[in-house]
DNA sequence: CTATGTGAATTTATTCACAGCA
DNA sequence: TGCTGTGAATAAATTCACATAG
């Protein structure tokens, strides 16, 4: 679902036409058209045949789907590379996503602006609670993954995306999404056909 | 599969024992011990009934499959937040990856060094052919991912990770992996509760 | 007694084909 | 005529149960 609205996003930025045929967006985002319009019809039909689906409202079905109907903040946890690049990443608005806080140890860094927001003290991260933010993204190192998801956790976050290369634990109730951005790059040779 | 790798791999430094049962795997990675068994015995039997699976056995196994005997080398090209971030990840030795060569445009960067690797002139990306470095890794801003991409093709790039926010297109025998690091936290919401 | 490997049963997803609406 | 939405057919992946090996 998230590479549809990522398509149809796309597609109402670079096209002027109004609506988009299944067939179109299927093009875009690389699968078949029977697939998209079986998964569109079974949260319910808003396209229209002979035509195709209206952009603007394919986006808001999808993004009610999602449950990006509102702006979720995140809080991000770990301001090295990785960090500085996920504060920098354009991409974050077409998913209804603002890193509102951002996090540090190192004494450095706190204090200081980066892409618009303040570094803060990752001693205090029990103030998410205060702020009802409900998300964290780690970007520190691995020896520390762990322990900043529980203090994550202890905050009130409910979803976590986890950057580092290591298992976090948490308790059953707080969602866990793990990006290892080599073992993406571990399929490839699969498909490469060899030397 | 590359979840495995990183769960075989995870395992042997953690952990004191030889072997490890298709239920500690399934647990460190988050799935069933059946499905494990089921895909291992697809690529044939490698297991030991009453032990498990040997664990540098295993490693060698999957690294077989996936074609990761020989270290893979990569190009990184765009040396921005993203790209910086990558080259200093310690997480690609797991997978036998190996960013060999790092290019921009930007000239304050061209000759540095970063994390081990001089950045070259993306301009000269052709020295791939020579160098013989056949997977590619796009960080670089979207407007500027498909001439590069067209550039990575035409030096006999044969892979491509793609972390830039756009469609690339390719000839079909050129594979791409697109990540949109954005498109995963879309995920998140789903799963926690609501408000 | 423990843990693998695999046929069989079940569930889920993919693909097709086509009726119906603009 | 073009494109959606969906039932039916097909394929694939999950799950189970258990024979078998250490």
């Amino acid at each position: 679902m998230p590479v549809y609205l990522w398509g149809a996003t796309l597609f109402s930025r670079q096209g002027a036409a109004r609506s988009i045929s299944s067939h179109n967006l299927a093009a875009l985002v690389g699968v078949n058209a029977w697939q998209i319009r079986k998964d569109f019809s079974y949260f319910g039909d808003f396209g229209t045949p002979g035509v195709g689906y209206n952009i603007a409202t394919l986006i808001k079905h999808v993004k009610k789907i999602l449950k990006l109907e509102a702006v979720q903040k995140a809080a991000l946890v770990g301001v090295g590379n990785l960090g500085s690049a996920l504060l920098a990443f354009p991409g974050f608005g077409v998913y209804s996503f603002q890193i509102a806080a951002a996090f540090d140890v190192d004494r450095r860094k706190i204090g200081k602006k980066k892409s618009g927001v303040v570094v803060e003290d990752a001693a205090k991260l029990h103030i998410l609670k205060e702020r009802k933010i409900r998300l964290g993204i780690i970007a520190v190192p691995e020896e520390a993954a762990q322990g900043i998801t529980d203090k994550l956790v202890h905050a009130g976050v409910k979803g976590i995306l986890n950057f580092s290369s290591r298992y976090i634990s948490v308790p059953k109730k707080v969602k866990v999404i793990n990006i290892d951005i080599a073992m993406d790059l571990a399929r490839l040779p699969y498909y490469v056909p060899s030397d």
